[in-house]
DNA sequence: AAGTGGACCTGCTAGC
DNA sequence: TGCTAGCAGGTCCACT
């Protein structure tokens, strides 16, 4: 389900409240993606910090409180992902745990709970180190879309000798992250690019109008508080307003909105993919 | 190295 | 109404 601005809606929507609280306990579901690491008893009494998101993952920074006052000491915390199907919810009463709520962080201010269906999100506990950034784990990730060194020159750089489809090669998340389906397919609709375009190809303005954009579609979506395609909600349970708004993803057959050919699905990296035909050239 | 396809898991919908 | 096949917003891994 979420994509990047789904993530950054939801930690928007509870970052603030959860900031200062201690943990009071732990509840875990079914497995998800990944075992959760150490025994998570070490974090009762943990004080929670700045939640940061970085592509797709949120990090819950907990730190333990010292009492003998000295600063410092090891720092660790929650890496989250929430897969297709994930939701967070924060709250004073959630009421009851349901069969797909796998991870419940109790705090002295309310509840974090993950809903997971699919069960492909992440809930990773461990120190800083080796789970924050700069951390092993999220060292693949490429570019935020807001960081200044990603440009077009940048951008094609990055895909010079990639014969693979741009569309697979904005989704991989190596370069660039947070597009997924949904964004991926808007912003190339917006950038005038066929998705089926093989990705080294791609000339230097067209790369600038691919970053510029990526940019844009996610923040407005961003503004717009997310996608609720199905089910989206944030920590607050509002949902998102952008799916309607999509100029391509999930309308095949309808009429694209600038020229009104039917809109085409084809699949790249088994993937639904919508462009128009007409609007969108290789 | 880059590309491809399968795997993970459950719920919903369209079609028979 | 009830069953089945196909589909879904993400990522990792093994293989060519």
């Amino acid at each position: 389900m979420p994509e990047l601005p789904e993530v950054e809606v939801t930690r928007r929507s509870f970052a603030d409240r959860i900031q200062g609280s201690v943990v009071r306990s732990l509840h875990l579901g079914k497995p998800l993606r990944w075992p959760l690491g150490r025994a998570p008893d070490e974090l009762v009494g943990c004080e929670v910090g700045a939640v940061l998101r970085r592509g797709k993952y949120l990090w819950l920074p907990l730190r333990r409180a010292d009492p003998s006052g000295a600063s410092g000491g090891d720092e660790g915390g929650l890496l989250i992902h929430l897969g297709m199907s994930g939701s967070l919810r924060f709250g004073a009463d959630l009421g009851p745990r349901g069969p797909h709520d796998h991870m419940e962080l109790v705090t002295s201010r309310g509840q974090l709970r993950l809903t997971d269906p699919r069960r492909f999100g992440a809930v990773l506990w461990g120190p800083s180190t080796t789970l924050g950034w700069p951390g092993k784990l999220l060292s693949g990730l490429g570019c935020e879309p807001t960081d200044e060194r990603l440009d077009g020159r940048y951008l094609q750089a990055r895909l010079k000798g990639r014969r693979t489809p741009i569309k697979q090669a904005l989704m991989a998340g190596d370069i660039v992250v947070g597009a997924g389906n949904i964004y991926a397919c808007e912003a190339l609709f917006r950038a005038r690019i066929d998705p089926r375009t093989p990705a080294g190809r791609l000339s230097l303005a067209r790369c600038q109008r691919l970053v510029d954009e990526v940019r844009s579609v996610l923040a407005e979506a961003i503004e717009l508080g997310g996608s609720s395609l199905k089910d989206f909600r944030d920590a607050h349970g509002a949902q998102g307003h952008f799916q309607l708004s999509t100029a391509v993803y999930g309308r095949e057959g309808e009429a694209c909105r600038v020229c009104l050919s039917p809109v085409k699905r084809v699949v790249l990296g088994q993937r639904a993919t919508f462009f128009c035909g007409n609007c969108q050239k290789r």
